[in-house]
RNA sequence: GGAGGGAUACCCGAGUGGUCAAAGGGGGCAGACUGUAAAUCUGCUGGCAUUUGCCUUCGAAGGUUCGAAUCCUUCUCCCUCCA
């Protein structure tokens, strides 16, 4: 991996990057490195609750093996600190204090999720609070000395709040300044992170500068659309595919995405060459391939870097058996039927059974998806909402296209 | 400290005495079509009830009324302006 020049260094470095600053700083720094045989120092700081990585995520931390990959040392930095004090975005609700043991354990999940990117030899997990705790106000002081208001109001969120009057406390004009801080703490060359940060990455440029050290570049990433097509990927919104999802769930998640979004995808979330890519979408445009398959490719080579290629050549034939062939897929739970619930010698109600096996929430539910032809038991739709089912051997019950399950009477 | 505005279903948001289980949008789900859990179109979206019935819901608790999301009282929380 050795002797890439400094120009495919950074052209590799930049595939999917929204923004460098500067492009000509990053170039410096790594020709100062090649020089001076001194790998470079590359910061990331994540927020310290705890994690569930997804697809969005690993944007940025994909970046960051890059960077391994390329001998530079990383830096992963849990921001215990910071997260203690509270909330940096505005929003009313406080966020709780994180005891010790709480930060230990989320670090230990982070480190599990994201070594399953990042080469656990050369990475150095560290913690904010070791620098930012240790403190005195008489520092804190100092470090608030070296950036003036009007700057800080520089910042979007700030700016937008001060004009429309609504509250900026005091301590979140910190948040810049404390994660800036870190990039001066660790002597930082390169600092990574989503668009949204930039204006705290520049901060640390900025402090950097004031304590007397080479500004660090700063690598922004785009954050990644959702599976929704239109917000960025968060757990919150429900659109997000996680890296520990099963390899099945993984590929049908990945299936669902607006084809728009297929481009993005490839670029930033997955290990096809660049001039593959291009390829791969000229024929796209040019009508010689079919959309379908260049979104199966893109699922396979997601489901591939987090299970394997086996797991992904299998999450493909099950998707296809479900979804194009309308076949009933493997594994679905099965749900015994107590006596207490049937109603004849053999049979159920519909709608208690669907109710029962847990694929609805309601019975209100039940009569709704009958209504809308939704239901089928053994692959025959159920037309009217008063059916007795007999299920004194094993049925298959079915709702939509993706709910099922397995029934029987337990006797 | 003073003045005012607001809290409606998963979210946003209309509704100011009955026709309100509550407009509209978003989201979600389903159906059709298809190229896939894309796109598009259509429908559904509190619960119970094996068919037009009942129950619960409009920040909380009381009250007025034949009848309240709508009026009154108290309480809780949020926001804005002035100082």
């Amino acid at each position: 991996m050795k002797a890439l020049s400094v120009a495919e260094q950074v052209e590799l470095l930049s595939r999917g990057a929204a923004e460098i600053i500067t492009v000509e700083d990053l170039e410096k720094a790594l020709l100062r490195a090649e020089k001076e045989n001194r790998p470079l120092r590359v910061k990331l700081g994540t927020d310290p609750s705890a994690p569930d990585i997804h697809l969005g995520h690993t944007v940025v931390y994909r970046k960051l093996k890059q960077f391994q990959d390329l001998g530079h040392d990383v830096y992963f930095l849990i921001g215990d600190f910071t997260g203690r004090i509270g909330d940096p975005t505005g929003k009313s609700s406080t966020r709780k204090a994180l005891t010790k043991e709480e930060v230990e354990a989320n670090a230990q999940t982070y480190a599990e999720q994201i070594f399953k990117i990042l080469d656990p030899e050369k990475t150095n997990i560290v913690f904010n609070s070791k620098w930012l705790g240790a403190m005195s106000f008489e520092d804190v002081i100092r470090l608030a000395s070296k950036y003036t208001v009007a700057r800080m109001l520089e910042r979007d969120d700030f700016s937008k709040r001060f004009q429309n009057n609504k509250p900026i406390s005091i301590h979140e004009f910190f948040y810049p300044l404390m994660q800036g801080y870190d990039s001066v703490a660790l002597k930082a060359d390169v600092e990574l992170g989503g668009t949204d940060q930039k204006f705290n990455l520049l901060v640390g440029r900025e402090l950097q500068r004031e304590y007397g050290q080479t500004p660090q570049v700063a690598l922004m990433m785009p954050l990644l659309v959702g599976t929704d097509g239109t917000q960025k990927m968060s757990k919150s919104l429900g659109n997000y595919i996680g890296i520990n999802e099963k390899p099945a769930e993984m590929y049908g998640k990945v299936m669902s995405i607006p084809d728009e979004l297929m481009r993005d995808y490839y670029e930033l979330v997955t290990d096809v060459p660049m001039d593959e890519i291009k390829t791969i979408f000229n024929n796209l445009e040019a009508g010689k391939t079919h959309p379908r398959d260049v979104k199966r490719r893109l699922a396979r080579e997601i489901v591939k870097l987090y299970h394997g290629s086996s797991a992904a050549k299998e999450a493909e034939e099950a998707f296809d058996s479900v979804f194009r062939q309308g076949n009933i897929p493997d594994d679905i739970p099965e749900y015994k039927i107590p006596g207490s619930e049937l109603d004849g010698e053999n049979s159920i109600w519909i709608v208690k059974l669907l109710a029962a096996a847990g694929l609805v929430s309601s019975n209100s539910e039940a009569r709704r998806m009958i209504k809308q032809r939704a239901v089928k038991v053994d692959g025959e739709r159920v037309s009217a909402d008063d059916e007795q089912v007999d299920v004194s051997y094993q049925r298959v019950v079915q709702v939509g296209k993706r709910r099922f399950a397995r029934v029987v009477a337990d006797k």
